[in-house]
DNA sequence: ACTGACTCGTAC
DNA sequence: GACGTACGAGTCAGTT
């Protein structure tokens, strides 16, 4: 007979609460006593009991039909205390990554649900066990098919009653403990019974008259003091009997579940254990759900080995690549490198050759490099059937669209999946993904648990060994990879934009961006020459010379040396920052010269010095484009990071000179107009900011108007810059000491223009507080394109830390849905000039600006394409607006 | 000589 | 403390 559970999550995380130490603390300093002890008790009873299906019902904050019936229902309660209610939404994270349904619904209690469910499970014949530790639910054990585990105290004491159980325990039957117990009264929900009847009254009142009414009928017959009390508290009885009976009819939409590994969002659960701290837990769930490491059920071995044959030929290697054209599955490639994987040629590719991974052939690069073995991989990688699985594929496209095959087959990137599953992980090496997903490790890493992935015949780290390992370990991971990203939903973001931006990465690093070295190389003399002269000044007013570099040194200067006055401090010692000096201007001549000297050797040494170092053989500088770093789903750079190459300054801006195109061609400049504050209204759907938006009027100054309720054309510059303070804050979660802080304002003044901003904008802030309940329910940030992003510290007991969660919460859905947005219209970007049959390539992506390097005979024509492309890349409630400008370099390129 | 923590500053 | 996401230069203290 299926069987079902459930419990009630509430009470069991009370009970766990107060029978464990709060010093049961990790590291980062979140209580654990109470979602570890409901862990542990739902691991117990999910092993002990094997039910077929479990539910965990909840209690929701707001008052209840029994709050209406009776006016001190429950009102003794005193609140939970923070560092128990905290971990309430720990325990949902918890079962959200066991894949275990949880249920609650405003205006009934946990208990009304599990009444509900209980009384459908056993209508249909199933057997129903209920765990709580409340007595009400003593009801619902009316007939051998519902039993109550109930939970006495600690986390391992129940005591389970059927109904002969139950009526042992009280002296009733179960359909008459309502009854017996709203004459006894129930202290704990601050239910008055009648007084003098007690338990043992009450159960003898029960079995001699029947039920309450049979009792109040018969009050007379009573001793006169318990006559007395029946007659006059009766009527107290009858509504305690009322808001104590459960409701059976809550309509409740849920699947129960049971507790088994195939459910598990192991990648998920893996994360949160870890953050928790829970690590003999994660042994035991195993346990419970029956998981045995794959070394004890695969053949005994703990080394999955794989044979690696390499293809000394040309015909060998074609053969190969032939004979998979016709497979199954993802295919498993992996490049080898001649030092730095993906920073030095690629030497060789190594590819799994059965399905079930136990064998592997090695490509040599200059096997490859023979002209029928590249078009033998063409067949198979342009056109081919077989999607292909690597991890971390674009160096290696790149690589093989030097020699001319371009990828069109890539399925998955383990590692761009892994990121997507967890995107504020950050570690993403293939060990970490084996041990994740596979439970393999590595050979030589001590510290896995269990399954080993091996080659036959290994010597020594020599490339093709270690490409044909990583590919053996694709192989493994792209199944249960795969999975997750159907699991969670992240199959469209995978499939449609990220799998198809890294072929577009993948060129925009090769063919780099035209640097003029000439340009380069004066700013960056000029400055150097400058910050000389700078530094001997500074070493005068001082009257000693020092290190400026050092904020240390200037440190010791400034506040001990000069006496200046300290504005704020650091983990070490009083802050140097410019906003701390700007403040300090007046104080001594030497401050001005800090902060022109500040400006200066930071253009020198990162931009002058830093750009230099960088630019390539070819005259250009190739950066990396990073697709599995930023926590919101943003594209980051490296090597240089052309993200932020300065613009705001003018005497930084000039670096933007260097930026310049292939001869012959110009630089078309393409960016989204005040995007992110476009998702806000879209996400918001915010009437007020849409119209501002919709209203065509400059977006500042007609928000502007709003919160300072005057006329479009009556805004001051003053008013306007602080609307735009304000609206560039929001995505961030600014509050008004940090508004108070950019404005250079008091921060009660501030407080006053955000609140004007929030009651002109009131979605937005409905906006913003629905988005951070939600990630604390949920654990995770969801965008509206399906991106996740976890945020435990959205459950952290430091206030700080759970802030900035709620921060990061507000921000990722924005952040997050503009990169979502850029990515689209990015990747369609490409496709389109490939269709247009033009000369244009993207050559560079700055969150939310993209540039070309075009023909000017295709001007026209490739405006009208690009401002399509990224206006069309998502329908909102606001139009996308599109920028464009032409110029012979970055600077050049002005609207 | 290398590494990591720290501070600072640039971009969106 | 107080504004989110990045990368990198430089200093400094500790380790190899």
């Amino acid at each position: 007979m299926p069987s079902l559970m459930l419990l009630d999550g509430n009470s069991l995380t009370y009970r766990a609460f107060f029978a464990l130490p709060t010093d049961l603390v990790t590291a980062s300093g979140q209580v654990t006593n109470a979602v570890y002890g409901f862990t542990s008790m739902l691991v117990n009873l999910a092993r002990d009991h094997r039910p077929d299906g479990i539910v965990v019902a909840f209690d929701r904050p707001e008052p209840t039909f029994r709050h209406d019936a009776v006016p001190e229902y429950k009102a003794q309660r005193e609140a939970a205390p923070d560092i128990l209610r905290q971990q309430m939404g720990l325990v949902r994270q918890v079962l959200e990554v066991l894949g275990l349904p949880a249920v609650e619904q405003v205006g009934v209690e946990a208990d009304d649900l599990i009444a509900s469910l209980a009384t459908r499970a056993r209508d249909r014949g199933d057997d129903v066990l209920i765990v709580t530790g409340d007595r009400d639910t003593y009801q619902l054990v009316e007939d051998p098919h519902i039993k109550v585990l109930y939970n006495k105290r600690g986390v391992s004491d129940y005591a389970l009653y059927d109904e002969a159980g139950i009526v042992e325990r009280t002296g009733v039957h179960p359909t008459r403990y309502v009854d017996y117990a709203a004459l006894r009264g129930d202290p704990s929900d601050n239910l008055e019974g009648v007084p003098g009847v007690g338990e043992k009254t009450a159960a003898k009142l029960i079995t001699q008259y029947g039920d309450l009414d049979g009792i109040l009928a018969h009050a007379d017959e009573q001793t006169p003091k318990l006559r007395q009390n029946l007659t006059e508290h009766g009527d107290r009885a009858r509504r305690n009997a009322e808001v104590m009976v459960l409701r059976r009819d809550v309509e409740i939409e849920v699947e129960p579940a049971p507790l088994s590994a195939d459910r598990v969002d192991h990648e998920a659960m893996r994360s949160l254990f870890d953050f928790l701290e829970f690590h003999s837990l994660a042994d035991r769930l195993a346990e419970a759900m029956g998981v045995e490491a794959p070394a004890e059920s695969a053949s005994g071995d703990a080394t999955l080995e794989a044979e690696l044959t390499v293809a000394e030929t040309a015909s060998e290697a074609v053969a190969v690549l032939e004979s998979l054209v016709a497979g199954d599955g993802h295919l498993a490639v992996a490049g080898a490198w001649e030092s730095t994987p993906a920073r030095s040629p690629l030497v060789g590719l190594a590819l799994v050759t059965d399905a079930g991974g136990a064998e592997v052939a090695f490509v040599p690069g200059a096997v490859l490099d023979e002209p029928e073995v590249l078009a033998a991989l063409g067949v198979l990688v342009e056109r081919g059937s077989r999607p292909l699985a690597l991890h971390s594929a674009k160096p290696v496209l790149r690589a093989l669209a030097s020699r001319g095959v371009e990828v069109h087959t890539l399925g998955l990137d383990t590692m761009i999946a892994a990121y997507l599953l967890d995107p504020a992980e950050g570690r993403y090496q293939l060990a970490d993904l084996l041990a994740r997903h596979c439970r393999m490790q590595f050979p030589d890493d001590d510290s896995a648990p269990a399954g080993q992935l091996a080659l036959g015949d290994v010597d020594g780290p020599d490339p093709a060994q270690v490409a044909a390992r990583e590919a053996l370990a694709v192989a493994y991971l792209a199944e249960p990879v795969w999975a997750a990203l159907d699991a969670q939903g992240l199959r469209r973001l995978n499939d449609e934009i990220e799998v198809p931006l890294v072929r577009v990465l993948a060129s925009m690093e090769a063919v780099g961006v035209g640097v003029d070295v000439e340009v380069l190389r004066e700013l960056n003399d000029r400055l150097g020459a400058e910050a000389a002269e700078l530094t001997a000044r500074i070493h005068d007013d001082a009257g000693v010379e020092f290190n400026v570099n050092s904020t240390k040194q200037l440190r010791e200067i400034l506040f001990d040396r000069l006496g200046l006055t300290p504005q704020k401090k650091t983990k070490t010692g009083y802050s140097t920052d410019a906003a701390s000096l700007e403040k300090l201007r007046d104080q001594h001549p030497v401050v001005e010269n800090l902060l022109r000297y500040r400006e200066v050797e930071k253009l020198r040494s990162t931009y002058g010095e830093g750009l230099l170092a960088e630019v390539g053989p070819d005259g250009r500088i190739h950066a990396t484009f990073n697709q599995t770093v930023a926590r919101t789903g943003r594209l980051s750079s490296e090597d240089p990071n052309l993200h932020n190459i300065p613009v705001r300054s003018e005497m930084g801006r000039q670096f933007r000179r260097a930026f310049v195109p292939a001869p012959g061609y110009e630089l078309l400049v393409a960016d989204y107009n005040q995007i992110e504050l476009r998702c806000i209204a879209h996400l918001a759907e915010d009437p007020g900011l849409i119209g501002a938006f919709e209203s065509g009027q400059d977006i500042h100054n007609a928000t502007a108007a709003r919160i300072f309720a005057v006329d479009p054309g009556a805004v001051t510059l003053e008013q306007r810059s602080k609307a735009k303070m304000v609206s560039y804050g929001l995505a961030y979660g600014m509050e008004a000491y940090g508004l108070g802080q950019r404005l250079n304002i008091a921060t009660d003044e501030a407080a006053v223009i955000l609140g004007a901003y929030f009651e002109a904008f009131p979605a937005v802030k409905d906006y913003m507080d629905r988005t951070v309940a939600e990630a604390r329910e949920r654990g995770y940030t969801e965008t509206l394109f399906g991106r996740r992003r976890q945020i435990p510290e959205l459950a952290s007991s430091n206030y700080r830390i759970r802030q900035a969660g709620e921060r990061q919460a507000m921000n990722a859905g924005i952040q997050g849905l503009a990169a979502d947005i850029f990515k689209v219209a990015l990747v369609r970007l490409d496709t389109a000039l490939d269709r247009a049959d033009s000369d244009a390539r993207v050559i560079l992506q700055v969150h939310d600006e993209v540039i070309l390097e075009i023909r000017p005979d295709e001007r026209d024509a490739l405006a009208e394409l690009t401002v399509g492309v990224m206006a069309d890349a998502f329908e909102m409630s606001v139009p996308l607006e599109v920028n464009l400008a032409f110029g012979a370099s970055w600077a050049d390129a002005k609207g």
